[in-house]
RNA sequence: GCACCCGUAGCUCAGCUGGAUAGAGCGCUGCCCUCCGAAGGCAGAGGCCAUAGGUUCGAAUCCUAUCGGGUGCGCCA
């Protein structure tokens, strides 16, 4: 239930209404006609641009269109009053009985919030995909959060949501860590490793090569790479996979599907893509121009295949496969979209950094391609998180290897700030971090100020309990406190499927601030004046009554907080 | 040089498929605890929405140009 589309709905009824009676042209376009809150209050309960926008293809003055539908919308019970201002608009009032409805609804329908705009779409959402050659490091957190955030989101909002992870396996870095854990495989075996310019410094492969050791003993121990390159390869990916698991595990995030880039390797798959889109005349043999005023120091003119992706919106055509023949990254990237849109997704999503920016438009233009224009891909890019202590820039030393990893910040500040926080950002803004101010306790921290919020109420609820009241009376709304808190309860559902379209989970985390805003200000109101405090020890059929805003209140911070996959509080501590 | 993202209060940021007098926190000023959690709340001051044009009933939002910041730009993944 949304009471916005509801009442949108009654608009556009009596607007028909009105066409049949030829008071209106018929066969006017109603897309446009919005129902929304005013941004101020003093408007009304709800505005609608209906007149404004009808006026031209009517060929009549908005405000006469106003006043005639407000004629008619006044005749419904749920309007107390409708007025027409401004230009022309159309302000509703709304009687006080429906928001103490849409508070009971809010604590009987379960689903209250959900929405079937998905449809049951099948929307893969691709993230994080770091490099299976070491610990997730901040960087990727925000896109673990973002990502799991926006499926969650999507998935509240009725579609039907895979999680994925491409692992990138079958290039030169893998390659690298194999080289890196032979080094801390000799170590192990009591060799000093050499640990040349190139390879991996961290010590996070040091249990790896002991682990190696224990289990093949010396068998690799002066060998040849040729011997053992592949095989240790294997062994320390399906490592560094493990640890990264664990580490998405320690965030609250589980993947559906783990996608191996070199499953498409040797498999006829980057051949399958690429021949795909061949027969829509789209690969050639070709030389680019070298970019403009950036000459590259070691630029010749090659001749390489190349995908058209001009014809799909991109700047210039780009290269699937090197001089030498060899596939260029782009080629596997193509081959895995190929899969997703073969897979019969009905949307794609990929959550990039932003130092990926460059991508996006020949990945489109490959998904474009591959499916005729068929699958909509979007791509997120998460800008970069800048940390802080204690107000100073929070300085990474790289030489050593000595990151601030995913594990860093989670056990530093627990899973559910950390998520809170990275979300409390738009995704493609720089966000900072800073380790001391997320866990302040106060309302300039947004993550403490909603679980204070759900924490009251659920004191509250545990003291109601301790009195006897164990039901929920339909509420009575009266006080301008209590019916704006209602109102921002109904406009709940309306945030969720303008977050779900926009692919902006962030839009959930500030309208759980602004929510919790409005129910601290009811509270503090009860301070002077008892009649607008929940607990009534005196009538305890009047606290029932008023127990049920502040429930449905955290009724709807719960769901909040369940989509950005944050646990409630039950109390501060 | 080109592409993408960003430019909103002193600071950090929201701003709905274009809607009315552009919002919040911090900081600043002044208030509210014999009272359900004051870890809160109320009130005040603070703006040429980078700049200049355009589109229309209406622009922070869409288009063009300029300025300023970030990111990226063939055989790196």
């Amino acid at each position: 239930m949304n009471l916005f589309s509801d009442i949108r709905a009654l608009v556009v009824e009596n607007l028909e209404a009105m066409a049949a009676e030829g008071s209106l042209p018929a066969g006017l376009a109603m897309d446009n006609v919005a129902v929304e809150p005013p941004r101020d209050a003093a408007h009304g309960d709800m505005a609608t641009n209906a007149a404004m926008v009808l006026a031209k293809p009517a060929g009549m003055k908005p405000r006469d269109i106003a006043e005639a539908l407000a004629a008619k919308l006044s005749a419904d019970a749920r309007i107390t009053s409708a007025e027409v201002a401004g230009p022309g608009f159309l302000n509703l009032r709304l009687d006080d009985t429906v928001w103490a409805g849409l508070v009971t609804k809010v604590l009987t329908d379960a689903a209250y919030g959900r929405s079937t705009m998905g449809a049951g779409q099948k929307v893969n959402v691709e993230f994080v995909s770091a490099n299976p050659t070491g610990p997730l490091h901040v960087g990727h957190t925000r896109g673990a959060v973002f990502g799991d955030a926006l499926a969650r989101l999507l998935d509240y909002a009725g579609h039907d949501v895979t999680r994925e992870y491409y692992i990138n396996d079958g290039g030169a870095q893998v390659d690298v860590l194999a080289r890196s854990t032979y080094e801390r495989y000799r170590e192990a075996l009591g060799h000093a490793p050499e640990i040349v310019e190139g390879l991996y410094p961290g010590d996070y492969l040091v249990p790896v090569g002991e682990a190696l050791a224990a289990e093949v003993g010396d068998t690799w121990l002066d060998q040849p790479e040729a011997v053992w390159l592949e095989p240790i390869r294997g062994y320390a990916t399906e490592k560094m996979l493990q640890l990264i698991r664990d580490d998405l595990a320690a965030l609250g995030v589980q993947m559906d599907i783990f996608f191996s880039e070199k499953s498409l390797y040797g498999t006829g798959r980057i051949e399958a893509a690429l021949k795909a889109l061949e027969d829509k005349g789209l690969i050639y043999e070709g030389v680019l121009e070298p970019p403009k005023g950036k000459m590259p120091e070691d630029w010749e003119p090659r001749e390489q295949t190349l995908f058209k992706s001009t014809e799909h919106g991109d700047d210039v055509d780009r290269p699937v496969k090197k001089s030498d023949g060899s596939w260029t990254y782009f080629a596997p990237d193509i081959a895995y979209h190929f899969d997703k849109v073969e897979r019969g997704y009905d949307a794609l999503i990929d959550i990039f950094g932003a130092d990926h920016g460059g991508y996006v438009k020949r990945m489109k233009a490959a998904v474009s391609a591959l499916s005729d224009g068929q699958v909509p891909l979007d791509i997120k890019l998460t800008q970069m998180v800048k940390l802080y202590k204690n107000g100073e820039p929070f300085k990474m030393s790289k030489r050593a290897g000595n990151f601030v990893t995913l594990r860093d910040v989670v056990d530093q500040v627990g899973p559910d700030v950390t998520r809170f926080v990275m979300l409390t950002r738009k995704n493609d803004a720089t966000l900072d971090f800073d380790f001391d101010k997320v866990l302040e306790q106060s309302r300039e921290n947004p993550v403490f100020y909603v679980q204070y919020a759900h924490a009251r109420v659920r004191s509250v609820m545990r003291k109601a309990a301790d009195l006897g009241v164990t039901h929920v009376d339909t509420p009575a709304l009266s006080d301008v406190a209590e019916i704006t808190l209602a109102k921002k309860l109904a406009e709940w559902p309306r945030l969720v499927e303008i977050a779900a379209r926009t692919h902006e989970p962030h839009r959930v985390a500030f309208y759980l601030y602004e929510l919790a805003s409005d129910f601290h200000a009811l509270w503090n109101k009860g301070n002077d004046n008892p009649g607008l405090r929940f607990l009534n020890e005196g009538d305890l059929g009047a606290t029932a009554a008023k127990i049920a805003l502040p429930r449905a209140v955290a009724v709807v911070i719960s769901a909040g907080l369940g989509i950005l996959g944050v646990t409630p509080a039950e109390e501060m501590r």
